[in-house]
DNA sequence: ATGCGGACCTGTTAGC
DNA sequence: TGCTAACAGGTCCGCA
């Protein structure tokens, strides 16, 4: 669920519900994600006014006077407004309640999310001090991705997805950018010149655009109901279509394992 | 330093 | 139809 369109959608979503509201309590069903919920979490937010909702990344930090409330989604988080009378269900773990009979509920069944707190300068943390650029600053460009792959022999894919290099570039997208480039998944990414990774900076920065707008759609879904976003899938170019025509060559597409991710490709557009 | 594989956990689907 | 194995949008950690 949560690609970096998704968690900017949930950002924007609950941004006007959030702003200028107060927790008025906090309860934690199940503080048994990818790392615990900390116990003094409710004491430390309870009473507390919720300044601003920002991103960085796939991580979402929610603003307080004395700290940031640090969440990530994993893979398959979600966050929602509901009013505080919706009765929680399965994989709700944790309410926040509002001061206006509202609720912001994670929902997240494989618990691979997390919600921490932190004291200090959010971009100090361990879990972002070592993060890249965003994707859609202007700092993410050609120029830097090639310093930071010479001499690097991993797969660009792999490259691609690795959050000290760009945040943000989830399975789908890499797959996805790498197809509209016209490069080879597996090539070395020491290996790419310049001039296509400037093409690659663009094929990355059109599907994230792209699919944030797209996002607007999915948010009603998102924040509203409980609907799967689909928003996207017409528009795939290789997602998921191992073995179906490339929409550019009809070639069948070929699919791999990389580092346990399913990876697909055209092997004639893509070299 | 680099690159890979395992780990975390539940739900859904493909295959026998 | 029913059981089992593989796979799913993430990413941190530890090992070679």
């Amino acid at each position: 669920m949560p690609e970096l369109p998704e968690v900017e959608t949930t950002r924007r979503g609950l941004a006007p519900a959030l702003a200028g509201r107060m927790v008025t309590s906090v309860t934690v069903r199940n503080g048994a994600l990818r790392w615990p919920i900390p116990a003094e979490l409710p004491a430390l937010l309870t009473g507390r006014a919720i300044g601003v909702l920002s991103r960085r990344g796939k991580y979402l930090l929610l603003a307080f006077t004395h700290g940031h409330l640090l969440l990530h989604l994993g893979m398959s988080g979600s966050l929602r407004i509901v009013a505080d009378n919706t009765p929680a269900g399965r994989h709700d773990h944790v309410d926040l309640v509002l001061n206006d009979a509202r609720v912001l509920r994670l929902n997240d069944p494989r618990r691979f999310g997390l919600m921490l707190w932190l004291d200090g300068d959010p971009a100090l943390h361990p879990l972002l001090a070592h993060l890249g650029p965003e994707p859609l600053e202007a700092e993410f460009d050609a120029a830097y991705l090639l310093q930071r792959s010479r001499g690097r022999k991993i797969p660009v894919k792999s490259f691609l997805m690795d959050s000290s290099v760009v945040v943000g570039v989830g399975n789908i997208y890499a797959n996805e950018a790498l197809a509209l480039s016209g490069i080879h998944p597996l090539t070395a990414a020491g290996r790419i010149s310049r001039a296509r990774y400037q093409t690659l900076v663009g094929a990355i920065r059109h599907v994230l655009a792209h699919a944030i707008e797209q996002g607007g759609t999915t948010l009603r879904n998102f924040v509203g109901s409980d609907g799967k976003p689909g928003y996207f899938r017409q528009q795939l170019q290789v997602y998921g279509r191992g073995g179906e025509p490339c929409r550019r060559c009809a070639a069948p597409l070929k699919e791999v394992r990389l580092n346990q991710r399913s990876t697909v490709y055209c092997g004639r557009c893509q070299r």
